[in-house]
DNA sequence: GTCTGGATATCGCAT
DNA sequence: ATGCGATGTCCAGAC
């Protein structure tokens, strides 16, 4: 862990330290006043500003402004650095092909250049995925509704894979898709899709049954879960359990039966919007 | 556009230069060996590692490994930062409220503390988005279909806004989705639960036809449209017109042959799949 | 390589 | 604030 900084540095000084840490491998940060064009996906400009770069030694590059969490210009990993000097600017060039990407971030003057040595083992362990949802699920199936048998995971249908496809009391065909988060309309088709596949694999006369797992539903969604005759069941993905309730107050005794009560669950929410498509 | 840079600091004299950043409002990066604790809309945890923390003054803070251009542990703007010592170590917390959110930095060795003054006033000027796409269409309509005739854009229906809708030759109802990319099952989704609606609306004597336009689809979802009686339409949002082909191989005898160096395609698109729900 | 869908997605806009 | 959808989304996994 160390690090190599030049502080005003000139462009041919800041180049030579430049592609010093690119041999290296070496993860660098350029601060300075700076132009960036991008070609690629699609094309973008932005005039003169300060901006902290961040060049990785896995080909990514970062372009950030003093806001967001997003990087205003970017390149994935799997490009290929670059720098030179030219009308009295250091371009810094980011290149790919696959699809054909170019960043060019133009230094009028760079005010601080770092090279850093970076030693890092560490994984980074999560919970609370989409994953952990279902393994709460798998490991105690009653909690989706009693008497489900889970069959298989990831099976594959012509829409795609089926989160979890088991059986019910009954011997019913289920569909169960997970979402760690309050679902939109977006899950709603989503679980749609896989059960108008196993309907065209198993015929119409098979009865198949599509319930939506996650730990709140928006009203646009519950609406047309409804329509669709698919059904919704509230389970917190950190915990595999109901999610904690406030307001609502009429937690019946349950019997759960079939629910038509128009309503049918909360709101609750975990505080955030929902995600969509695209 | 000044900075002010420590190198290995002591734990105390990095507390100091980083508070008075933050009174400044300066953006600040951290470089040294740290683990990384973060609990809210999931949790995670990061072991010892070098790692390269950016603190915005807008309140978003990124922790970035050597790899991937998604940083490894984050917050996103609006959350409040601090720092303290403890236990030999300096802390750095980032936290909000809704959603509850707390990020940890902890650093048993700061290689380099730099705090910069930021002036950035361009705004990023980008062209190829699907905005781009619809103006396309809006000022050309027959690039659609020759007499389409846009008479909304982002029309409300019962399951979300509809990008353009209008009518064709005939006066019959048209759903236009629009997607700057080539599309999934997801997009042709989207497109079915906008003709729905319009179907309840008007009722089902009314034909109403749906149009999914993007540079390309991959063959589930154009199988899909089949199904549900969609149609699909390549234009590409950065020129309104069709994508150059490449290979289809049947170039029958059509003219265009033009320049024919051979090749002609690879297939268009800009080399990632799909996006989807969720 | 393409396809598919998850994500602590983030972000912007409308309600 | 929540809802909803776009994004140069990124990213992993499957094929």
């Amino acid at each position: 862990m160390t690090v190599n900084t030049l502080h005003r540095p000139t462009h041919r000084d800041a180049l030579v330290h430049l592609e010093a840490a690119f041999e290296r491998g070496d993860m660098v940060t350029i601060f300075g006043r700076c132009t960036v064009d991008y070609d690629g996906r699609a094309t973008s400009e932005l005039g003169p500003g300060d901006r902290l770069v961040v060049l990785k030694p896995d080909g990514s590059i970062l372009v950030h402004t003093d806001e967001k969490r997003t990087p205003v210009n970017w390149q994935p990993p799997g490009c290929t650095h670059s720098a030179s000097v030219r009308d009295g600017r250091l371009l810094v060039r980011s290149t790919r092909t696959s699809p054909d990407e170019r960043l060019d971030v133009q230094f009028e003057r760079v005010e601080q250049c770092s090279a850093y040595a970076v030693d890092d083992r560490s994984d980074l362990e999560l919970v609370g995925s989409e994953e952990d949802l279902r393994q709460h699920i798998l490991s105690d199936p009653d909690v989706l509704e009693a008497g489900f048998e889970p069959l298989e995971t990831e099976r594959q249908s012509d829409a795609g894979a089926i989160d979890i496809f088991g059986e019910d009391a009954d011997g019913v065909a289920v569909v169960v898709e997970l979402k760690r988060r309050r679902v939109g309309p977006s899950a709603a088709s989503q679980l749609r899709r896989y059960v108008d596949a196993l309907h065209r694999e198993f015929g119409d006369d098979e009865p198949v049954r599509g319930v939506l797992v996650a730990p709140s539903v928006t009203e646009r969604a519950a609406d047309m879960l409804d329509r669709e005759g698919l059904e919704f069941v509230a389970l917190d993905p950190e915990t595999g359990e109901p999610p904690v309730e406030e307001d609502d107050g009429e937690s019946r005794d349950e019997g759960e039966t079939a629910d038509d009560d128009g309503d049918g669950n909360r709101d609750t929410d975990d505080g955030d919007g929902n995600r969509d498509d695209a």
